[in-house]
DNA sequence: CGAATGACAGATTTCAATATCTGTCAGCTG
DNA sequence: CAGCTGACAGATATTGAAATCTGTCATTCG
């Protein structure tokens, strides 16, 4: 039942435990010692990784996190494209991988809910790199001319507030709803709609 | 310490001793047993007058939101004014009131969101009445050639989801913090830039 | 000597026995 | 006799004792 392979103890190989004993047995009775039992260690020794069960769990959402900020990454830095084209992208990936996550694995996205839900600064980090991602489409269309805002990562903010309903984990329910893409297109269509000057002159 | 009173036992008495206990006892422990000793009454009699305890539930949250689309419907209904100044104010009526009850009575506000989450069709109804009185608003906009858009019924949809983290009881915690009205404003401005016809003839 | 162990104290969780509650209904009461 | 009562069965909640867990650290191991 231990599977002790006789490589190091590496935080990497820990984390990797950790999310497999999530998986299993649930936030609510994952503990350090299935950890190190998984691992064939003592739970003395996961300590020498990680001071406090709190920050093993903050580390393995951090983890979790950062999946959705790297993939979004590749739409925010493909400068060629057009800015309106990037957000609208951007927020439908959003979309789209928070709605796969919750529909494919329901019990282990709720799992990391509770694990974000008491999450120090790892979430909070998380919403800033995503609205920077934001504030960066944003300020390469205002430089083209396709929006027109005073302050880009205000806007970035309220864009990403407005879609809230669409990205924020405590909606998942709502995903699965028909009709939801619709739901969607409105909200981003009526964003970009507003993000757009005036009057193109 | 029963208020035995002579008067008959009405639904509307039944409805005020539920919201009493609840405040009193909080959601989780806020009995049927309680409401009937408050009346002075024996429990049967409650169960008289509402089938189920989840229906005299219901009844009171239907009671607690009703008030807050009364008073928006004031606004909804003032067709001398502006849409635009209409929808603007019918937002923020909305926003003011939700922040007020979840910060003047928490512990109340927290009760109310236990009774919604499992509130059959009283949470429904009260967001279709929300959205009607929204589209209403949008309707006016759109005769006036204030908006523009091809569904009023959509739209209102669609700044109703967009302007959720400012209503929605999930994100009441974030009411609080510093800037919150900045963010708001914010949104509420991208959406009725969004709303206007694209280039006014 | 650095990494890992396992016994330990205090905090938290589990579990089963006990108490309370929900919803019904035959009978009481004014 | 319409409205109310209170005893009841089954479901749910509370409680406190026992088990487990978290985090530490003196000791062992390679």
């Amino acid at each position: 039942m231990a599977p002790q392979t006789s490589e190091t103890l590496t935080a990497e190989r820990i984390l990797e435990a950790t999310e497999e004993v999530l998986r299993r047995h649930g936030p609510a009775k994952a503990t350090v010692v299935d950890v190190a039992r998984a691992l064939g260690v003592s739970h003395g020794s996961v300590y020498r990784h990680f001071r406090t069960k709190a920050a093993l769990r903050e580390a393995v959402t951090k983890r979790w996190l950062d999946l959705t900020s790297q993939t979004l990454s590749g739409i925010t830095a493909d400068e060629g494209r057009a800015p309106e084209a990037r957000l609208r992208d951007w927020l439908t990936a959003l979309f789209e991988a928070k709605r796969r996550k919750a529909g494919d694995d329901p019990e282990l996205f709720a799992t990391y809910m509770v694990l974000t839900a008491d999450s120090g600064t790892a979430v909070g980090e998380h919403l800033a790199d995503l609205t920077g991602q934001l504030t960066s489409i944003i300020e390469a269309g205002v430089a083209s001319g396709a929006f027109a805002t005073a302050d880009p990562a205000a806007s970035a903010r309220a864009v990403f507030h407005a879609t809230g309903r669409f990205h924020d984990p405590g909606y998942s329910e709502v995903w699965e709803r028909p009709g939801i893409e619709d739901d969607f297109t409105a909200v981003v269509d009526l964003l970009l709609h507003g993000l757009r000057p005036q009057r193109p002159s």
